[in-house]
DNA sequence: ACGGTAATCACCCGAAAGTATGATTTTGCA
DNA sequence: TGCAAAATCATACTTTCGGGTGATTACCGT
C-alpha cells in the first residue's frame, strides 16, 4: 500500500517528462528526420514498458508468504506451561514414547511422566494424543 | 503458461492494428485537426493501458489458493488401508481412547485394537501418536 | 462353489501410559 | 536472604495400549 503513492508519482513524473521532452524535440529534430510512423512506434514501446512496470508495481503486493508458524506465546503464558513441559510436549507430538523422550532430555521416565501430568492438567486433557491435538489447535506447537 | 502465447498474440495484433490505423488516419484526419501533442498523449494512454493489461495477464498466474485438504487417495490405496481402518485412524487423531472409539463405532475394544494393529503395520509405526503424525504427513487424514 | 479380503470378536500377556503422593534440588525474583 | 515456582526423582498402583494368535461371518469376484 505504501508503494502505491510512490508508483503513481513516478509514473506521473515519467509521463510528464516524456511529454515535455517529446514536445520539445518534436518540432526541432525528429519530425523532420524520423517518419511519424517510427515516432509513434517509439512512443508505443516506451509507454507499454511504463504500463508493464506500473502494473507490476501496482499488483505485486501479492507476495507469496509461506505461513510462518507463530507460536502462541500468550496461550503458553496463560496456561503457565513451563519451558521443560513445552519440550516434552514437542517430543510427544513427534510420536516419541516416554522412554525416548526421557533419553533425549537426559531425565528419568518419572520426570517425563510428571511433566506430562502437569501438561494434561494445564491443557485439560487426559491423554497424550489429545494433548497434541489441543496444543496444535492452540498453536502452542507446530 | 498456456495463456502466454495468447496474450502475446493479442498484444501483437492490437499493436499492429493500432499502428496500421494510426498510420492510415494520421495523414488524412487527425494531424490537421489535433495537435501532435494531443496525438502523442493518446498514444501514450492507449499503450499504457495495453502494457497494464499485458502485464496483468502475464503475471496473474499467481492465483491465491486456500489449500483445500485433498485426501491422498493414492496413498490410502497403495497402503491398502480399509474404510474401517480409516475411520479408526481419524478418531485416534482426535485423541480418543480405544474405548471411546469402540463406543462410537459400535464395536468391541478388541475390534478397534485389531484395526489399529493393521494400521500400525501398514503405516510402519509402533504407536498411535506416530500413526497420526505419519498419516497427516501423508495427507491420509487432516 | 471357491478363495481372498474385510470386519468382527476373544483371550492372553507384557509394555507403556497415566495417577497419586511425596521428597529434594535449582532457580529466579522480590 | 527467602520464598515460590520449576525441575528432578522415586515408589506404588491402575488403566490403556499393543502384539500375538485364532476364530467366525460376510461379501466380492472368478
Amino acid at each position: 500500500m505504501f508503494d502505491l503513492k510512490k508508483t503513481i508519482l513516478i509514473y506521473g513524473l515519467s509521463l510528464a517528462v516524456l511529454v515535455f521532452l517529446l514536445e520539445y524535440f518534436e518540432y526541432r529534430y525528429f519530425v523532420h528526420e524520423l517518419s511519424t510512423e517510427v515516432f509513434v512506434f517509439l512512443i508505443a514501446i516506451i509507454f507499454t514498458g511504463l504500463g508493464l512496470w506500473a502494473g507490476k508495481k501496482l499488483t505485486n503486493q501479492t507476495k507469496i508468504e509461506p505461513p510462518p508458524f507463530e507460536q502462541n506465546e500468550k496461550a503458553i503464558r496463560y496456561l503457565k506451561i513451563s519451558e521443560r513441559e513445552l519440550e516434552v510436549l514437542e517430543l510427544v507430538a513427534q510420536g516419541l514414547s516416554n522412554k525416548q523422550i526421557s533419553d533425549k532430555l537426559f531425565v528419568s521416565v518419572n520426570t517425563t511422566k510428571t511433566h506430562l501430568s502437569h501438561l494434561y492438567e494445564k491443557l485439560d486433557v487426559k491423554r497424550r494424543t489429545q494433548a497434541v491435538e489441543k496444543a496444535k489447535s492452540l498453536k502452542i506447537i507446530e
